[in-house]
DNA sequence: GGGGCGGTGATACTTAGTGTCAAATCCGCG
DNA sequence: CGCGGATTTGACACTAAGTATCACCGCCCC
């Protein structure tokens, strides 16, 4: 799980400046137990502007230290990353609980596809939507 | 390709009711050679509002007789559904092209990954980006 | 050909996010 | 330390996508 040590190192490797501002919207990340608005964190971070709220996960999230998740009902989240490697989510409709997966077969198939069709590939995403095992019960 | 007359068919078949409104945006999808904003569509039609050009396309998307395109820059464009079946999309980030194609095999590694989180799955999506053969010439 | 339910338009609102620009802040250099 | 330029920030206006409300309209069936 990346810390927000981890963060703060991330964002001084690649030329961005450790303000006071980026350390306290690590930190409301750091504390969000499950994936958050940025209205949410902006409302608990009453001294920041929504705009740099914005800002930040934005940054934070081409670093890849925090996902953006689209909801099955098109709403955002995001939550921090678990791994800093390339994955996908499980999005639970139940409880909102997002588990993290990565799976080689998976991207093999997306990149085979591509091929197939001649596009040179440069992204793609996968959200998966379902209820958790806890949700079932 | 699904054509209005597949559509209007589907929406008989559904409950719907087949009014001069949904004839007109039908056609105007169908006049659509690329995927198209639902502003655009709805200045194509300015005698129709613009909420119904929304319930509308929403209607069809719900029928699969249009698809949902999340693009790569956040922005949305929709299109006629070629197929009907499920599929998923390759999308140009050059021309804006959109490919569709469906493998099982792709299908299957995300039924496997839900399984074994112990997630019972309801939907997904995966959209692929990149650079279309064209484009890439 | 009348009535009721579904559909429509106008408009206001919501949510997610961007653009602008002046003021504030960071941090390497001396 | 403290200067100065580049980066970052806040305030605010704005855009884009979509929803809510509600009175009115018109399709369809009897």
């Amino acid at each position: 799980m990346s810390t927000p040590t981890d963060s703060i190192a991330r964002l001084a490797d690649t030329g961005h400046r450790l303000t006071a501002t980026r350390r306290a919207v690590l930190d409301a990340i750091a504390r969000s137990p499950r994936p958050f608005t940025i209205e949410e964190l902006s409302a608990r971070l009453p001294h920041i502007g929504r705009a740099t709220v914005f800002r930040t996960v934005k940054l934070l999230s081409e670093l890849e230290l925090v996902c953006r998740l689209p909801l099955e009902d098109g709403g955002v989240r995001y939550q921090r990353s678990g791994s800093g490697e390339h994955h996908h989510h499980l999005i639970c409709g139940g409880c909102g609980a997002v588990a993290e997966f990565s799976d080689p077969a998976l991207d093999d198939a997306i990149e085979r596809n591509a091929a197939v069709a001649g596009f040179a590939l440069d992204a793609h995403s996968a959200e998966l939507y379902g209820r958790c095992a806890s949700c079932r019960a």
